[in-house]
RNA sequence: GGGCGCUUAGCUCAGCGGUAGAGCAUCACCUUGACAUGGUGGGGGUCACAGGUUCAAUCCCUGUAGCGCCCA
């Protein structure tokens, strides 16, 4: 039996500050990494790319939560990667965000007292140029606060000549091959921003609306009782339709109905549209205002005059003859109009009934406002040909989502695609190459040369005043950005790109487009992996909105609690393809975690902890040593294979596991007698060099304490952990043996300290620790860990039993041996009993 | 109406055909020499419900309910 460690004072020398400041670390890191070269690719090297496109942000954006989530799960693959030895490419750039941009500088102008229309195209568009100079970089500003690491020589912005180019030439090649073509038909359109959006803009809001039966006379003296909820558009009706099989109808099919107010004939037509079970059974047939109607109306053939103007007022035009009633609703508001015709048809005792009708209404994501369906000329670009391909690409798996199931999602939409609307009447964007002769022929070319020259010479040009869908530049992305049409070294180096990360939201408006314009013009995936990651909510799961006030902003958690312990939040809390709920509090929780890494190393620094180049860990020999060694290689392994298989959140558990609980809870607190011993060489060097390799398996979860630690100690030269190889596989000698007699000897502290504490054992006190039964094997070991055991189970003595166990005498079984702590005079046996004999009469009860 | 997902400790979530896990919260104890942004220990679960497959189901299958999202 040894007595234990002395009592010791140590004083060693740190030069570690007592706290990780990350406010004014953080920006000299970043600029170490960015001066060093870290962020760029390399075309020329021969290393293996790894690329990954960051998601365009709207140039008009500044940074949220959503960002903190994407780019922390993107620069964490990249940083990967990077360590790992490929030349990476992640590339930056924003886009020109066409109606978002446009509201924004014409909300400007609007404090000018100056319209859009009064400055005219081209005056407008300088002062978007001059918006975007100034203001348009505040989001890639807001970028590298956390800490991102994307080649920012690179930056592209959608509007760039470079990727203008590439834009008509997509739209030029399409056209010839009649893939983009104009078309009147119904658009989606927005009366505000007075443009057509595409049906992804369209969103539709559950309202409060009303179900109004109205009397349609029928020649011959009866009536026919249709329902509709928007009764306003009946001055444009050219048809009641029924069910074929109706019987109620069946036989007014063929009838000619007087429209009410107009005093239009109408015929009555059969078309299965008409749900017999849905209101009156008969449905009043608007073609140029309702998307169900226009069908019908191709069916029959009905004329589709149009009754509103592109702000949503009553326009007469197409009407006809017109009783005095109806003239008087010319140039009213729909809504107006509503009321209005409403009362008339009350007064003319043709409204039958009006019951309360919750539907679902179509409103424009951007301006809020109810959509109108219009029917407009506009380009349209065959998206059910370009779909064809690329759902084969997923389909054979060239593509592949994570987490799979959005693949259905994918699959859905693309099985029953609509031809994509890519027209609209905005002027920020690009325009659209198309140019019209006098006669109204049309002329798409790259250039206003080259239509020139199809149109022959002296033919009058004036180019399309309308401009691309924004997400038709965004579409590209993945190859305009590589210098495309141009054949490039980049191109042929990084294209294909690896992952790309994006939310589910804009599945359809990008990943889907960039995949089916990528295969038709590289003729490859554009990426291989789509990995898809959820919604960043509040404490509460709800979704963060302005007017829930639960906004929260990333830059203020940065200040507060440091880029890295949001960073380590959001990748913690982010399981494959969950929302990611999110709070101050999280943040300043995980906080601990950076500040427990700090301390950790700042620990081992007094303790004359440094890196030793010499130091081989197939070499060590204590079992400590050994063991930690293979815990750490274990780490290594699960990491590595969380990152390769994109679990993060898994990766990041690995981590906290690996530091908080084998490094900091049990090799340190073993070590510190080791310090003390003639082990202390080794302990020293292992511990140096399992931290040189926590540093670098954490550094893409949380960049810039790792760095400034790496730093500190010397591991390399200055901000040279960014480019440190990737923790490799760790030689343990017989790691097995090492593994077994720790985890002995871990098993028996806590064995002991779940007694001391059950039995309220005052921890100032130490007992006697006695082993029943035990292999010389066993007891050897106690021996040998006795310093440890003694500091960490309050062991005054550890060995054998002799004789017969003593009285009052506590129990635990590990192995072949049994644990017997003496408790005589350690606690008070009367207050004990008293305990006891409580819990035991409240387990009863 | 169609599709997808979820339901496991008070909360947030892992997990997996073979003895239920983590973090946070909670309770008790501890100014032990890196860290009180800390340490140690405890309590707490019919794994939504009902069937089925199986030697064995929290896990696989079917259905039900509740919640969420997408599409119409």
């Amino acid at each position: 039996m040894r007595a234990p460690f002395p009592r010791r004072r140590s004083f060693a020398l740190t030069t570690l500050d007592k706290t990780f400041e990350p406010a004014s670390a953080e920006a000299r890191l970043y600029r170490g990494w960015e001066d060093s070269g870290a962020f760029t690719a390399n075309p020329a090297s021969n290393a293996a790319p790894y690329t990954i496109m960051i998601p365009p942000p709207n140039v008009t954006g500044s940074l949220h939560v959503g960002h903190a989530l994407t780019m922390t799960l993107q620069d964490i693959f990249i940083r990967f990667r990077r360590m790992q030895g490929r030349d990476v490419l992640w590339q930056p750039g924003t886009d020109h965000a066409g109606i978002a941009t446009q509201m924004v500088v014409e909300r400007l102008l609007d404090k000018e007292g100056v319209s859009r229309k009064q400055l005219g195209r081209e005056t407008f568009l300088s002062r978007v140029w001059q918006w975007k100079a100034e203001s348009g970089g505040t989001i890639t500003q807001q970028l590298r606060r956390l800490g991102a690491s994307p080649d920012w020589a690179r930056e592209r912005f959608t509007m760039d000549e470079g990727l203008s180019a590439a834009v008509r030439e997509v739209f030029c090649t399409l056209h010839d091959q009649g893939l983009i073509y104009q078309d009147k038909r119904l658009v989606n359109w927005d009366t505000v921003l007075q443009t057509a959006i595409s049906d992804l803009e369209v969103e539709s809001r559950e309202t409060k609306g009303s179900m109004w039966h109205i009397r349609y006379p029928v020649e011959g003296g009866e009536e026919i009782i249709v329902a509709t909820t928007r009764p306003e558009t009946m001055l444009a009706d050219t048809a009641v339709a029924v069910h074929p099989e109706n019987e109620k109808f069946k036989h007014l099919i063929g009838k000619l109905v007087t429209l009410p107010l107009t005093e239009r004939r109408i015929p009555i037509v059969a078309d299965e549209y008409a749900d017999p079970e849905k209101g009156t059974g008969a449905v009043k047939i608007t073609p140029a205002h309702d998307f169900n109607d226009f069908e019908v109306g191709k069916r029959h053939n009905l004329p589709m005059p149009s009754m509103l103007d592109r702000q949503g007022r009553i326009m007469l035009a197409e009407l006809g003859e017109l009783p005095e009633f109806v003239r008087g609703l010319e140039g009213k508001d729909r809504f107006a109009a509503r009321k209005e015709i409403v009362a008339e048809l009350e007064a003319r005792e043709l409204l039958v009934e009006v019951k309360p009708h919750p539907h679902a209404v179509p409103h424009g994501d951007r301006s809020g406002t109810p959509i109108e369906p219009l029917l407009t000329t506009q380009w349209y670009c065959n998206a059910e040909v370009l779909a064809q391909p690329a759902i084969r690409a997923v389909e054979s798996g060239r593509i592949k989502f994570v987490p799979q199931q959005w693949e259905n999602t994918y699959f859905a939409w693309m099985r029953d695609i609509q031809p994509w609307c890519i027209s609209r009447q905005l002027w920020w964007g690009h325009r659209i190459p198309a140019w019209y002769a006098p006669d109204g022929k049309v002329f798409v070319a790259r250039n206003a040369e080259e239509a020139q020259a199809k149109a022959g010479p002296g033919v009058e040009l004036t180019q399309d005043e309308d401009v691309l869908d924004t997400w038709f530049s965004s579409a590209l992305w993945p190859f305009s950005t590589l210098g495309w049409p141009e054949k490039t070294p980049e191109l042929d180096k990084y294209y294909p790109t690896d992952t790309l990360v994006t939310g589910f939201d804009i599945i359809f408006f990008w990943v889907a487009r960039m995949i089916m314009m990528s295969l038709h013009f590289m003729d490859d995936v554009p990426f291989r992996t789509v990995y898809i990651h959820g919604l960043v909510r509040d404490e509460k799961g709800q979704k963060m909105s302005k007017s829930k006030g639960n906004v929260l902003d990333p830059l203020t958690l940065i200040d507060a609690y440091g880029t890295d312990a949001l960073r380590y939040s959001v990748a913690a809390a982010s399981g494959q393809g969950r929302d990611v709920k999110l709070g101050a509090k999280i943040v300043e929780t995980n906080r601990g975690f950076i500040t427990k890494i700090w301390n950790a190393a700042r620990f081992l620094e007094m303790n004359g902890v440094k890196p030793n180049p010499a130091f081989k860990p197939e070499d060590a020999k204590l079992p400590l040593c050994r063991w930690i060694l293979d815990a750490t290689e274990r780490a290594v392994t699960q990491a590595t294979e969380a990152l390769d298989g994109f679990q993060v959140g898994a990766y990041a558990q690995t981590c906290y596991h690996m530091v908080w609980g084998d490094f900091c809870d049990w090799f340190i607190e073993f070590a510190k007698p080791g310090f003390a011993s003639g082990d202390a060489a080794e302990i020293r060097d292992t511990a140096a060099y399992v931290l040189g390799v926590l540093l670098r398996l954490m550094h893409p979860l949380i960049p810039f304490v790792t760095e400034e630690l790496w730093d500190h100690f010397g591991y390399g030269a200055e901000y040279s952990l960014i480019a440190a190889p990737w923790p490799g596989e760790i030689a343990v000698n017989d790691a097995e043996t090492a593994r077994r007699e720790v985890q002995w000897v871990i098993d028996l502290i806590s064995e002991i300290r779940t007694v001391r504490s059950e039995m309220n054992v005052p921890p100032s006190l130490k007992s006697p620790v006695l082993l029943q039964d035990a292999a010389p094997a066993t007891l050897a070991r106690a021996e040998a860990w006795f310093e440890a055991i003694s500091r960490m189970a309050r062991a005054s003595e550890i060995g054998p039993l002799t004789g017969t166990p003593p009285k009052n005498a506590a129990q635990a079984v590990l192995g072949e041996a049994t644990i017997i702590l003496p408790l005589e005079g350690l606690i008070d046996l009367d207050a004990e009993r008293k305990r006891l004999a409580g819990a035991l009469a409240k387990a009863q009860a």
